[in-house]
DNA sequence: ACCTGAACACCGTTCAAGT
DNA sequence: ACCTGAACACCGTTCAAGT
């Protein structure tokens, strides 16, 4: 019996390959477009296969959420480990390389924020990603504020507000919001740059 | 022929009624859970009914969005109006009322920027409803800069930061994100006022 | 432990036909 | 102009049965 690549998911990661193959279909049919049964034919499994590995559609989700929430505090820590002594550049790194990602990603960032599934009943795996994501964030803050850079500001009020904007700014890349900048990619950092830098000094011209 | 109030929607509005009950449905059930027949026997009409109406499901839902828009530049005016002395007050006003109207709202704001649809291939309605919305913030934002108070920034730039912090707070008040805020009313403003306070002199203590 | 395939109750959407 | 009701192709989900 020769055992192709397809017969291999009989007995392979058939998990992991159904989330990735949800990201791209996400983003060409969007949420409601996305079907459970179209991706198990799409893997060459029997459609009720999906349900050994995810209880429901909303499951599958927030299992692609997460991996978002993964990629964010994961250039939140790289951030910090490439510019260590300069943490207003990690949070400039971190953010850029975020709003980056979710330029190419935006369906993975429309999950994580668009209240599809509400951070309240979600699972243990995405509840967890995100919250290591505010970990790995605050991080950032709290070395920023060891070096004197935020006053006596709360670190929660700071990672709220500059979370508050990347995802913002993100969002706007992403809903097409910002209609002449999409096409060029330095137009993208450019603005990100610009935004960043009202972020740190605020909206006033004081 | 008694013509009870159902009979009425025979010839009544029932283009306004289908978004006016999408709405709770939407909160309850989510944009999967929604479902164009179960409006269409709730409101006392077969189930081609809405057709008459949307051309689909993605419409109606675009529908939807469109009162979100129109909700926050009927803020960003109004905000105009009670303060026409003070843009400052006004950007505040705006965001907050918008704030409010969100953590009641989750559903709309997650249409509006959740990505379902994105803005660029929209239906006329909804461009020109976010259209208005942004104009409305913009003209705030031209107050504060012919008043002075935000230098010489490009008022699109600024437009964007305020914005994006706005609807950013408002996405981790609807993700449920803000674990220990929700519950108290108070608590939410006092979190936007902080916010805004970061937001106006930067994250930077100079 | 993981997958199959039938079965069930639902959908979105279309379209001829009615008023 | 607006609505009905049948029809179609499709879903999500469950569950006995297979390996």
């Amino acid at each position: 019996m020769a055992e192709t690549a397809k017969k291999a998911y009989h007995h392979g990661d058939l998990r992991h390959a159904l989330i990735e193959a949800a990201i791209p279909v996400l983003r060409e049919k969007g949420i409601v477009g996305l079907s459970l049964r179209e991706l198990a034919t799409e893997l060459g499994v029997s459609h009720g296969a999906p349900y050994r590995h995810f209880h429901n559609k909303s499951e599958l989700l927030e299992a692609v959420a997460a991996t978002g929430f993964r990629k964010l505090a994961a250039y939140c820590t790289r951030a910090t480990h490439d510019f260590p002594q300069d943490p207003q550049r990690q949070l400039y790194e971190a953010g850029w390389t975020y709003i980056r990602y979710v330029s190419t990603h935006k369906e993975v960032a429309n999950l994580m924020f668009g209240g599809v599934m509400s951070l309240d009943h979600a699972g243990p795996e995405l509840k967890q990603a995100a919250d290591q994501a505010i970990e790995a964030l605050s991080a950032i803050v709290e070395n920023g504020k060891q070096a004197g850079l935020y006053g006596n500001r709360d670190t929660a009020d700071l990672v709220v507000t500059s979370l508050s904007t990347v995802h913002g700014l993100s969002m706007f890349v992403s809903a097409g919001m910002l209609c002449s900048e999409l096409s060029e990619p330095d137009a993208l950092k450019a603005l990100s740059v610009r935004v960043y830098d009202i972020l740190m000094h605020g909206l006033l011209d004081q």
